[in-house]
DNA sequence: GTAAATATTCAACGACCGTTGAGGAATAGT
DNA sequence: ACTATTCCTCAACGGTCGTTGAATATTTAC
């Protein structure tokens, strides 16, 4: 990217799209390639064929145009996925529905959106993937952004679970959310790494799998942690050569 | 960062550390929290109190020395981790180990060194969770210096999962990478959303967790692919108010 | 002690960076 | 028709970017 591009002026252009758009169309993709600072905006405007000096009279600053970038998608989903939600426990009434149900309602409007629903949308997860895992992006747009859903998310979690510490609840969303991170990502390190067997851009396989993987896994941290007595006896695992105390980390 | 810093010459400043060394340590901090764009050579050659120019003279360009960083420790790292693999197997004969000690050998290496190995290690385990989730340089560095390892990793959970699809096994170590993942970025998201009760940085909870919750996320996916006869039934959790098929999503 | 090799400094290069202000074109309101 | 508003173009600003070649200092080899 930034290295050798034609710096010339793009012609007239009048597409049916505002500019304002297509500066967000192609800001969403090169952000989601090469990072903020991996992007000059002039890579932005030119890839959208509009001048430079719109990014600043449409937005305000490159910062403010990778937060809207963020932005707006962000706005689109959360109220479907919050709606999956409510419709998941509405149709488990009077009970509580499972794990599977609760954590797909949460990562399928993605799979979904990202398998099918355009370039755009697959541009934009692998952005909230980068986000995700930055420590200068996350707290801030992740946070603002996707925890008030999350909050949501948690609370069904402690209802299906409710001999689980809570700690254990959060642990185990942390994981989730790495994993539903690196599927975005689409590094396909697994397809060369699996021989062609599996490809990272096969969303309906993770889609297959992740709800059940991740179920089991909450099952077997809040069982553990439930449970202190057991625990010395059945977490031998954790290093056969030497034992191990709740306490503090002796290998 | 790469925002306002003294613009002028830097003292003479003999430090025992020679240069080269100097530069890898500040790159390595620098690139990690703000990513290889986000760092200029000039921010690394002034944390580190040598000229901009030995950038160039000792690594050739900023890329190599980005790669030079991320290879410095990988190489300290892998031998150890191979060894724990082969010492659990070994352990374990007759017989094959258990989930939980094969991917506890995969991870604790890195969680101990996170921990308490000094802020370099730190700082280096939040530069691979970049490198890991970049379409830019994860295909490239990853497979190039962890992918051998990753294969033992592989062949030793087919062992004790002799009757798992083969395909089952990548898709759960690429959620297990990616658990693995965000537990490096140290984002402190978890902190914010836990109200304090998690701390993304207490990587001793992630040691006591992740070889459990990935063990039992294996031992799901991996039931659930095996027996395709009782997968229609045991699958109606995926979406509750629609019927759901293997071969196609319908949702 | 002297020469060779290695390490570091200094000043500067051309290119690209984000941002700006003045002004032109298109559009909407009346 | 005129005006006000919005959208967009153009040229340029000061600053920072990665990299370089020549000169100097330090260490190593003999």
């Amino acid at each position: 990217m930034r290295a050798m591009l034609k710096r010339r002026r793009a012609p007239k252009k009048t597409s049916a799209r505002p500019g304002k758009e297509r500066i967000l169309d192609s800001a969403e993709e090169l952000f989601a390639r090469h990072g903020f600072y991996g992007v000059s905006v002039r890579d932005i405007t030119e890839a959208a064929n509009v001048d430079v000096a719109l990014v600043n009279y449409h937005f305000g600053s490159k910062r403010e145009l990778f937060a809207a970038v963020f932005q707006r998608r962000a706005e689109m989903l959360n109220p479907e996925r919050l709606a999956r939600l409510d419709e998941v426990r509405r149709a488990a009434l009077p009970g509580v529905p499972t794990l599977e149900d609760i954590i797909n309602s949460f990562t399928y409007p993605l799979l979904e959106r990202s398998a099918r629903g355009g370039p755009g949308w697959k541009s934009y997860f692998a952005l909230v993937a980068q986000v995700n895992n930055s420590p200068e992006w996350g707290p801030v747009l992740m946070t603002q952004y996707f925890d008030p859903l999350v909050e949501r998310l948690i609370a069904a979690l402690r209802e299906a679970l409710p001999d689980c510490p809570i700690r254990e609840i959060y642990w185990g969303y942390q994981f989730l959310t790495g994993a539903l991170t690196i599927t975005f990502a689409e590094t396909g390190r697994i397809d060369k790494l699996s021989g062609g067997l599996c490809k990272s851009s096969d969303l309906d396989s993770v889609h297959e799998r992740l709800p059940p993987y991740i179920a089991a896994g909450f099952r077997a941290i809040c069982g553990v942690r439930s449970t202190l007595v057991e625990e010395q006896a059945s977490l031998k695992h954790l290093n056969p050569t030497r034992s191990r105390n709740r306490s503090k980390k002796t290998e």
